[in-house]
DNA sequence: TTTATGGCTGTCA
DNA sequence: ATGACAGCCATAA
C-alpha cells in the first residue's frame, strides 16, 4: 500500500473526529489526535487541517491548541477568521486572546443520557 | 536519503 | 502568569 493512501486514511480519521465537534465547543489538537487513534501525534492534526480542501465540511475552527488559544499558521489572517467563527458560535475570548478551555472543551462521551455538562 | 520546518505539548525556570 | 527547551514525528524539499 502506498504511503499516500495511508496518509489519506489518517487524515480521513482526523476529519471524522473534527466533524463530530459540536457547535460552540472546541477541542485541542492533542485531543483530536487521540480520538482519531493517533495518540501523541498532535502535530499531524495540524498538518491534516492545513492541507485539507477549503470546501470540506470540517469545522477546523473548533480546534485550538492546549493553551486554549488559536495557533498561528503559515498564512496570516487565518487566525482572525478562526476567532470570528468561534465568537459567532458563542465562544468568548479574554484579552489575552484565549478562551476558557475547561468551559468550552468538548468532552465526548460514549453515551449521552444526561444533557448536563 | 538527509535536512529543515512546523496550525503541538509537557516540563522547568 | 509567561518564556525557554526538549521530545515527537509527519511533510516537504
Amino acid at each position: 500500500m502506498s504511503d499516500v493512501a495511508d496518509r489519506d486514511s489518517n487524515y480521513s480519521r482526523i476529519y471524522e473526529v473534527v466533524r463530530r465537534i459540536p457547535h460552540g465547543r472546541v477541542a485541542t489538537y492533542g485531543q483530536v489526535a487521540q480520538l482519531a487513534g493517533l495518540g501523541g501525534h498532535a502535530r499531524q492534526v495540524g498538518y491534516a487541517l492545513h492541507s485539507m480542501a477549503t470546501e470540506d465540511p470540517v469545522p477546523w475552527h473548533r480546534v485550538v491548541n492546549a493553551r486554549g488559544e488559536i495557533s498561528l499558521r503559515s498564512e496570516p489572517g487565518g487566525d482572525v477568521i478562526q476567532r470570528q467563527l468561534l465568537e459567532r458560535e458563542g465562544v468568548a475570548f479574554d484579552r489575552a486572546d484565549r478562551l476558557e478551555l475547561p468551559r468550552y472543551r468538548w468532552q465526548p462521551r460514549n453515551r449521552q443520557f444526561f444533557g448536563d455538562r
